[in-house]
DNA sequence: TAACAATGATATAACGATATACCTAATGTC
DNA sequence: GACATTAGGTATATCGTTATATCATTGTTA
């Protein structure tokens, strides 16, 4: 039952100086073969474990990242921590987590912690309402920083998605299907996220003449779009697609035809953004916009390699575009032969 | 553009000496009010943020909590964190996340870089298959530990469900309905999680009088519920309901009814475990058993701050009762009144 | 053989904080 | 007036590493 050993006690065991422990562990400097077994033994009679605390003080190279996330329970995230994790645990950090969910007085709890303990770099997607002052507060202390999906910076690096590309791609995949009374469903912010994903549909919808949006609020669940999606039926019975925020709402609203009857896909098109897994399974599966968690986790590592490696080289912007997958939510309305027919 | 300030710069800053600064932030020691003011006023002016690591380092106390998890993806255990992260950090604990995805080899990574990187607590859901020796590592470093959920073993605190309690109740409802036939769907694995909770539904059937068990495996996903469900419903056409293992498990089983035409409820029962958030808001609602989530990580943080308290107490198990939650899943069974008149 | 590398190790000083012991005035007690 | 006490601070050692400089040896070269 003694106490935890040192490079002290493995240097005692070992009848070698202190130095000549820590170079051997790390391979550093020049060692004889003899006397380098005869530390690597006593380090392995002892089960020594270095204590990466006093290592990062001295040499100022730290191996922890922090990942503040804004929602832990999305499974979309779920994924792309994984992604990041899987490379930068390659290379020897270590990855934890903070969620925030979505909370900036939360989140600005988490941030000081992250700074009195000292991590060495932070992948952060930021709380909705975040103050400036955050984000001056982190550029204060000079973190490498990047930031993720939301509030791109030109003091941080950032990944992102091409968001107004991903909604225009939805909104005239709707579009070549013959809807004309399209609506944006989904989301109550104004994060730059969502007034780029807007105005991708805008685009869309100008593209092919026509003039007249729609942009109807929910939150980010499936019970708050399967309500949504009521509302909207209620107040624009014309409507015959709704270009949605995100999927979790778009299953919501599913939920919300099948309930009131009508069928998706024949009564009413629906498309969602992420492809979370639910996405496929539902009945109907979802025509979703998807970016590959695992390439923005990959992406995001990457980038923060880079700035630990150069934490002077110019700021990077990296865009990952989203794929259109089209499933069973969305086919062409009901009326659609009509209109050249009969007008 | 200076370096980061530290104790030296704000000492130097007050025209005081290093102890004196620290006992002043630390609110220690006998300092004027005088002083006080100066240091108090220097350090702000500097942005001062004291190091964790160096305060760590000399004083023992460590204030860093790992939760290492077995999936990050199910929106129960983020409610559990969000419970843990909450009480923890209001006693100025900073817990930070890792996510096994059930594997051992990626677990016991983890587990090393936990150990190297010296927290100060460990609350964990043991994955899958973890070797003994994964045990054992961690219980030769002395880190104080709580397991979760799975694995107790006398030298680790514990919090769990109980999970016998728990199926024996949900199968009761059944019994209670008029099922006669009911069959345990999911799960893969052996460990005391699962042999608890089908211990539970077969002493519930004993019970009643009845012997024949069929136990049905699934991994943990809707996919493969659906797909059990049906190949269920192919090899024992005379089961009328079914316990599930899991929340997904059930909504799974629920979809391959819907698609084959039965009703849930109607035609056949399911009952679910965990009461996720889409329980609810399925269609229909699926009858489950809940935990709070929130009392198991108040229980969690409780137990772990505890530990941390008195080193040598003795170990701890607490388990938390399952309540049941009846939606629309459950119903009697179609020929239910018949059974009594005509035989 | 003297000068000079190269080898294999050690001595010592940091990193940034806290713990402990100590010091100097000022005050209190008898 | 002698001594103990208290208030308000500082000097110094230490946590477990790594960085740097140094020091014996031995081997190599001119």
């Amino acid at each position: 039952m003694s106490s935890k050993p040192t490079l002290a006690t493995v240097a005692r065991e070992a009848g070698v100086s202190i130095p000549t422990v820590s170079q051997v562990l790390r391979g550093t400097g020049r060692i004889s073969e003899t006397t380098r077994n005869r530390v690597l033994k006593a380090a392995k009679i002892l089960h020594y474990v270095p204590d990466q605390k006093a290592a990062t003080m001295r040499s100022g190279e730290n191996r922890e990242i922090g990942f503040v996330i804004n929602q832990l329970a999305n499974p979309f995230n779920a994924e792309v921590i994984s992604g990041v994790v899987d490379l930068l645990e390659a290379e020897g950090y270590l990855v934890s987590i903070l969620d925030t969910r979505d909370d900036a007085a939360r989140q600005s709890r988490h941030l000081e912690a992250f700074i009195r303990h000292g991590r060495g770099g932070l992948i952060w997607v930021p709380a909705l309402e975040t103050p400036d002052e955050t984000f001056d507060f982190l550029s204060a202390h000079s973190v490498p920083t990047v930031t993720f999906l939301r509030n791109p910076r030109s003091d941080f690096d950032h990944v992102g998605i091409r968001n107004a590309e991903a909604t225009e791609r939805a909104t005239k995949h709707l579009l070549e299907l013959g809807h004309k009374k399209i609506a944006y469903l989904g989301g109550t912010d104004m994060t730059l996220v969502r007034r780029d994903r807007i105005a991708g549909y805008r685009r869309a919808l100008a593209h092919s003449g026509l003039e007249d949006d729609i942009i109807w609020d929910s939150a980010d669940n499936k019970l708050a779009g399967l309500e949504a999606m009521l509302s909207l039926y209620r107040h624009h019975p014309e409507v015959t697609a709704a270009v949605c925020n995100g999927d979790m709402v778009a299953l919501g609203a599913c939920l919300a035809l099948q309930r009131s009857g009508l069928q998706p896909s024949v009564d009413f098109s629906i498309t969602g953004f992420d492809n979370i897994q639910d996405a496929a399974v539902a009945t109907p599966p979802l025509t979703t916009m998807a970016v590959s968690p695992h390439k923005l986790g990959g992406k995001l590592a990457q980038t923060m390699l880079d700035r630990i490696r150069d934490p002077s080289a110019p700021v990077t912007v990296s865009e990952i575009s989203a794929e259109l997958i089209i499933r069973a939510t969305t086919g062409a309305p009901l009326n659609w032969a009509k209109p050249n027919h009969v007008s």
